[in-house]
DNA sequence: TTGTGACTTATAGTCCGTA
DNA sequence: GTACGGACTATAAGTCACA
């Protein structure tokens, strides 16, 4: 249903930082983006744009379908 | 790469309509979208967002992923 | 029947603060 | 270290006239 990948991604984040120890501000900058918007991402609550899941996909070295999976 | 979802989606939703012999117009009103904003779409430059992905597979009653696979 | 450019309105995305 | 708000800029959402 609605917002389902948003909140999806934002598990998946929040799964990867946590296994890695790191805290958001820390994978925000691997990431290239701002602190307060990786909280959000996390949170489910930002409805990101396609270029804006591969460009975390990317970084993290992952494909953006893992991430909305 | 960067673009690569929004290309597969367009590439995708091309596929499904032209396998049902439907117009852009006639799938764009399905979709609830306008036909000018829908060809956009097929030919993969919109960069859509989550929830604008959501409601397409919706309204064409498949999954998400399927349309960014 | 589809593509393109110009356009307005909504919201993605950035950055600053406070707690 | 995280959540949340406000203010801001960039761009998505959605339409239209014309080719």
């Amino acid at each position: 249903m609605e917002g389902d990948l948003q909140r999806t991604l934002g598990r998946n984040l929040r799964q990867y930082r946590l296994e890695r120890s790191l805290s958001q501000e820390q994978l925000a900058e691997v990431l290239g983006v701002h602190r307060t918007y990786m909280g959000g991402v996390e949170r489910g609550e930002r409805n990101l744009t396609l270029k804006s899941v591969e460009r975390i996909a990317a970084a993290l070295s992952t494909s953006p379908l893992d991430l909305l999976s």
